[in-house]
Parts: structure tokens; sequence; C-alpha cells
DNA sequence: GACGGGGCTGCACGCCGGTATAGGATGCTC
DNA sequence: GAGCATCCTATACCGGCGTGCAGCCCCGTC
């Protein structure tokens, strides 16, 4: 991670929202309190307050800090192959902050431009496709959108379940291993997908 | 959903549950209280810690609910095709408490029987394969688990990126059949996977 | 019919945490 | 150097919520 270095970021204002997507990430938003935040922050309460207003606003900030860091990830990771796909590792401590964003009700939008960007993605891919796919390309992508975050927002039970610790790099190498492996086969053969299409009716 | 009838089911114990795991479900374990799980069973809030104890207790209990249907819901669907390997419309009201609870910390050892579940029907997929996966089973499951859960946790994104309700049965079809269709087509090609291993190095 | 226990209620306590406000320090402008 | 905005602190308020408790009703039992 090492958030860009923009000028506000030594600013107590940038190191209370920083605190804050910590803490948030670490415990959720409920359960993150304001007084925390700003003793790690090295701050007083009351300078929380005044620079954000409310524990909302707080919380808004730090979306819109995130959706910039997203976008500056994704226009970075744009050139390079698509062994990055999954944000998972590259997101560092905003990791924890963007599930609690995606899981406890905020962060529409930022699903929403997931989605967009996959149903441009899927649009060329299916451009060398000899069958036709019957399922709208919105709805198709925004299911791969959330599978391409499940891991994000599972982070701990994927980390219990492959007994490995994500963030370091191995970690993260059997990670891109893993999702390559199961990106590159179909679940579902031919033969099975029939049977589960002709079962639907 | 339509619980089963167990004799229980009819008691204030049983009502309580079912209404923490409601509550807990659409508002999530912090912001769901006790007098409105309470009143929404009917009773009085004394009630409620006379029968479980404390709140952390009641969310045990309720835990505990939650698993036995998952098994008896599993149990059902052995039989069936895998068009019903998604359980997001079969959960019926604890599709919410299962994601908060997946979500939130909890529900370690039902992520952990799901990964189980799918390694040992890896074990049989990958009977009939020919190039040998150079990865370890339990990731693999890991991954896939973190996977198929992913539409019921991010739930309320999946539906408004889909435009559709996904409780309703068009809205479930729908969410079937492109879920067939995801699974049944890989979404990197041969030669994307090799190169996004030749990059990983 | 007394008696005991489980289901159930109502109330009060105490803490925690978001909010509000008064005020001090610092630095810039005229 | 007076005025003022900005940054920052300390403290008080107060509502919400988990918890604890005293007691009532009802029913089975001897």
């Amino acid at each position: 991670m090492t958030t860009v270095q923009d000028p506000e970021d030594l600013t107590a204002r940038a190191r209370i929202r920083d605190a804050a997507i910590r803490h948030i990430g670490e415990h959720g938003f409920e359960r993150a309190t304001i007084r925390d935040i700003a003793e790690s922050a090295g701050v007083s309460l009351g300078l929380v307050r005044h620079h954000f207003g409310s524990k909302q606003a707080l919380r808004e900030a730090c979306d819109e800090h995130l959706m910039k860091t997203v976008r500056r990830l994704n226009a970075e990771a744009a050139g390079r192959p698509p062994a990055g796909f999954n944000p998972v590792t590259a997101l560092g401590p905003y990791r924890a902050y963007l599930a609690r964003a995606l899981t406890e009700g905020w962060a529409a939008p930022l699903f929403d431009e997931m989605t967009r960007l996959g149903e441009r993605w899927l649009a060329a891919a299916d451009q060398d496709r000899a069958d036709p796919p019957d399922v709208p390309p919105r709805a198709r992508a925004a299911v791969m959108a959330a599978m391409a975050l499940s891991v994000t927002v599972l982070y701990p039970h994927v980390c219990r379940g492959m007994g490995a610790d994500l963030s370091t790099p191995e970690g993260e190498r059997l990670l891109m291993r893993t999702l390559i492996e199961v990106y590159s086969q179909p679940v579902l053969g031919p033969e099975a997908a029939a049977e589960a299409r002709a079962w639907l009716g």
C-alpha cells in the first residue's frame, strides 16, 4: 500500500481518516468508536468532530478516499495482465475497510463501478465466442463482480481455509496461483450445465 | 425456509430465536437490540434474558440453529443436480443471517464445513482430468467456497447489479441461469492463464 | 390446598459512546 | 497589534442498550 503522498497526508485530518479506515476495517462501523480512532490518530476527541462533524460524515470521507484509491489502483493495473484481477493484497489496510463497506450496506457505487467495468470486459471477451450467452450481460457482470470480491470479503475464512496468511508474499503467490487455476477451469462441464439448464425447465 | 416443524417451534423460545435471526440478519449483531427482538417475538425483554442469558448466548443459539438448518438443506439437496449449488434463495430468512455470521467474525465452522464438502467434490471431479492441478486442493476448495458464498454475502449488491429482486421466482430463475452460465465458462482462456502464470514467475 | 418451579413481566441500574459547547493556542492579514 | 479564522483540547450531556433483580402467574404434585 504506502498511500500516495498527497501533501495533505501529513495533516491531522488525514491521520484521523487513516485511523478510522483501520479501526472500521478491523472492528466494523458500529464497534469502532470515535474515541479509539482519535487516540490512534493521536488527537483529541473533539478534533474528529471538528473536522468531520459526525461519525457518519467521517465514514463518508473514508468511503470517498477508498473510492479514489481503488480508482487509482485500477488505473495502474489496467496495463498489466489480469493476474492482479482480484484486489486483495494490493489494497493493504483498505482491504478490511472495503469488506466492511460492502457488507455493512454502503459502498454501492463502488460495486456498481466494478460491475460496469466487468461488463465492458465481458463484452470484449464475448467477441470471440461461438455460442451466444443467453443471459443478460449485466447479470453476468454482477455475479462475476461478486465472485471477484469474494476473497476480499471473506478474507479471514479464506486464509483459514487455505492454511496460509494471504498478506505475506508466499500467501499472495499461493492465492494468485489458486485463482488462476480456478478461473481457468469451468466448474460445470458442458453436460452438467445442460443437465442443470434442463432441470430449470 | 418454512422452518421444519419441530415441536419446539411454537414455543416462545423458538419465536425469540427466529426474531433474533431476522433482526440480526437485517441490521447486524451490534445494531440489533434485545428490546426490538423481544418486541418482534411478542415477549418481554426479561424473557429473552431468562431463556438465553445474554445477547452473546442468544447469537450462539441462532448460530447453532442455522448450522442445523444448513446441514438439513444440504442433505436434501445432495441427491439433486447441482443447479441448487448456491444456497441463496433456499435459505430464506437465514440468508441474511448467514451473511452477517460470515462477515462479522463468527460462523467459521460453517465455512470450514463448506470447504471440506467442496474438497470432496473437487476430488471426485478431478478424477477425470488430464492435466494435474498444481495447487493444493484445500486452497482451491477454500476459494471456491468463498465464491459460492459471494452472492449470499453480497446479496443486495448483486440484486441491484442484476436489476432484479432475487427473492422472487423470476429473480431466482435469472440468478440460476446466470450462475450456470458463469460456472460453465472459464474466465481465463488457456493462453491467458499461461500468461498469468508466467507473469507470476 | 399448599407448595415449588418454570415461564414471564417490569423496572431500575450503570456504562458506553455520539453529540454539544466553551475555550485556548497559533498564525495570517490589514 | 488587533482582529479573526483555523486548529485543537477538555468536559459535560444524555440517550440507548445490555444487564440484574424482584416478583407474579400458572400448573403439576403430594
